[in-house]
DNA sequence: TTTCTTGTTTAGAATTGTTCTAAATCATTG
DNA sequence: CAATGATTTAGAACAATTCTAAACAAGAAA
């Protein structure tokens, strides 16, 4: 019985492998918190702690390094919402963000049912890479 | 001859007055700087670079004070596009931003120009403070 | 004016989130 | 199994921002 992994680790390593990420044990950690369940958003922080919850043994460094190489390779992306902590969500996909200042919180807007129209184009010498849309939420009065 | 200042000084000292706020040689020199022209973006480091460029003579930390209370009175408004550096607005209307990564600069986008269809509802207990829209530039290909 | 009170400024220390460094460790290949 | 190069890591370094408590200045009162 060599392969003791179950069927979502074996997928996972198999998408380290396609980004060029050597599956390490920590990557593995961390991609499984990240990957094994719905779409979710994270801080180094957050991860960090969470994964040594779950008696993962590495890093706050390694946790920073490793969520922007997952970053670089498509995996995950940033989202800016907060000047203190930077975001990372799982969801790669055209959509938005409610943030909710007080509890510190994003909750995810699907693309598809949102238009935006009658954005200028870009300066010349620029283009578009990307319209993101945030809507701050705070407790109702 | 008391009153040496020109109207610009002595509207703003007024505003000043109207927020709560004493028009002290600090807060008149920066809010010279931000209010006496067009609508302008800048950091506490840019805004105090350019104060002392001008011969006023004030502390860093004092303008990272006088931008909070400008923007807690609703003379400045901020934005969030880069998790590093915090920008402060003096345009506090309805509108969005292009933010171009490569050069850490924002420009206006009217809000009247820009319509934003299908957002969901707040979830409950919640409600919504603020839509923005940041339209990320990068260099043309 | 002068004095009093209170708001404001400031230098410098402290904090926070993040990045860097260089040495130790691990994964893969031959 | 050894060699090679990628990866991890502890801890230092950093950058932006906030805090602290002492000095200072503005407006009110006398």
């Amino acid at each position: 019985m060599r392969s003791s992994g179950s069927k979502a680790v074996t997928e996972l390593v198999q998408r380290l492998r396609v980004a060029g990420l050597r599956p390490t044990r920590q990557r593995v950690a961390l991609g499984r918190l990240l990957f094994a369940g719905p779409d979710r958003h994270v801080t180094a922080e957050s991860l960090h702690l969470e994964a040594a919850k779950t008696g993962a043994q590495l890093s706050l460094a390694t946790v920073y390094n490793t969520l922007h190489q997952f970053t670089a390779s498509g995996l995950l992306r940033q989202v800016v919402v907060d000047g203190a902590k930077t975001y990372f969500d799982t969801n790669t996909g055209d959509h938005h963000h409610f943030y909710a200042e007080d509890r510190a919180t994003l909750i995810d807007i699907p693309g598809d049912c949102v238009v935006i129209d009658g954005l200028p184009k870009a300066p010349v010498g620029m283009e578009i890479e990307r319209v993101e849309v945030v809507v701050r939420l705070k407790p109702r009065a």
